[in-house]
DNA sequence: ACAAAAGTGTTTGGAGTACACCCATGA
DNA sequence: TCATGGGTGTACTCCAAACACTTTTGT
């Protein structure tokens, strides 16, 4: 079979990418129709791909957020395998994963990634047939989603919870390039789900060397302007 | 191919088995003897397996950890796989996949486990032509090690290290059921890879509430016999 | 002048670290 | 009695948490 050349049909990668606006945690995903001969059906599923015959699973991963957002150098992380044999036995996801891989497929395990991106930076491509999109996290829930990939987010979500936690780096790769300390502050809170207190964020963050302040202040908001800070190392 | 129906000959998994000795950590290996027509091999490998047709992946890291050491009620997470396509391109490799499996084979992913078990409930079985044993962890390098199984022993002790940090009441998964204070810091500081001072390590799990002395002492010591401790709850 | 968010210090309690000697037991 | 490890207290430092008011700017 000359696809097997090409793609192994039973190992895929699939990426859950975070944005942060400003408010609240996001996540990225794409609209996939699937049409049958009489209906068609619309959901959402997570970048991913099935991965190919010489790549290793970090490449395919890395593949997929380059064809993706056309963005290089983002952060990603494989955090979890899953391969429950139920996870594509839906009727919808064999009619997709068929008409998609023109094989005949069965049970695929998944290898996840979490990326976290800027979300200024991101630039959509919607060729290729495919229409991404950023969604709210608390309406994941309500969404018809593909596969198991309502789980796999929240699996991806509890991950970089934890390790934001431990490595207060990760921050910066969520916020645009020049951020004030209040941005940065609701990310903080966003992510470790707490309200800490003003003063003594603003403290533990004076003893970070790496953010340092710019001669720079917001501009065009309707009250006193925040001095900007970059991330630095 | 009535093998297809059994095996998924693509996606496997490997458990990385530490257990303490009261000194040292060690690792969980099996022999492994290839034989061509005119020479034979010998190295190690890690306990695993291919998956079953409708087995998830959490059942089959299970089950090959029950076939090898009868027990049950082990701790076993799944911390990460490995896909590299050149994995399995190593000549005694390939021949070992296929005298075992019957079958040709492409690359196999494998998901890999750590699992944490006392190593003093070990009980081997040396059926099945498999003979397992334990390994100080600074060998491993210097072994002759099957696919990229040397590197996924370190992954996995990272892994492990780093949730025994956040997480200590995992540090009882590998000490016998009555313990001294001595031997769980020895197990502690070998993790940690520091050296504690003895009364502050003290004063440490003296706040662990988990943590209660047992009316009973160490006996059999050519010094002073020291209490008992057992972890509750 | 007022609305809206920016920015600023002090006090307190708990946790980690550094540090040295006596105790109990078997040989 | 000696060798071997078991077991104990105090002082200092650092970090996290609690807590309220003044400043700047646009409308």
């Amino acid at each position: 079979m000359s696809v097997d050349n090409i793609y192994n049909p039973h190992v895929s990668v699939d990426c859950v990418v975070f944005g942060f606006d400003g408010e609240k945690l996001k996540v990225l995903l794409i609209e996939r129709t699937i049409a049958n001969q009489n209906e068609s059906y619309n959901d959402k599923k997570l970048p991913g791909s099935i991965i190919l015959a010489n790549e290793d699973l970090d490449e395919a991963a890395s593949r997929v957020l380059t064809e993706l957002t056309g963005l290089k150098n983002i952060y990603l992380r494989q955090f979890r395998s899953f391969g429950n044999p139920d996870r594509t036995k839906n009727p919808r996801d064999i009619l997709w994963l068929e008409n998609t891989l023109q094989l005949k497929i069965g049970r695929i395990v998944t290898v996840a990634y979490v990326a976290l991106i800027k979300i200024d930076r991101k630039i959509l491509v919607k060729s290729d047939n495919t229409q991404a999109n950023w969604y709210e996290l608390h309406e994941v829930p309500a969404m018809n989603m593909a596969f198991d990939h309502a789980g796999i987010i929240n699996k991806g979500l509890d991950y970089i919870r934890h390790n934001l936690d431990i490595e207060p780096h990760l921050l910066f790769e969520l916020l645009p390039r020049k951020f004030t300390i209040t941005q940065l502050q609701t990310l903080y809170d966003t992510v470790h789900q707490i309200r800490s207190d003003v003063r003594n964020f603003r403290k533990k963050v004076a003893q970070w060397s790496y953010v340092v302040p710019l001669d720079e202040m917001e501009e065009g908001v309707p009250h006193r302007a925040a001095r900007l800070y970059k991330y630095k190392k």
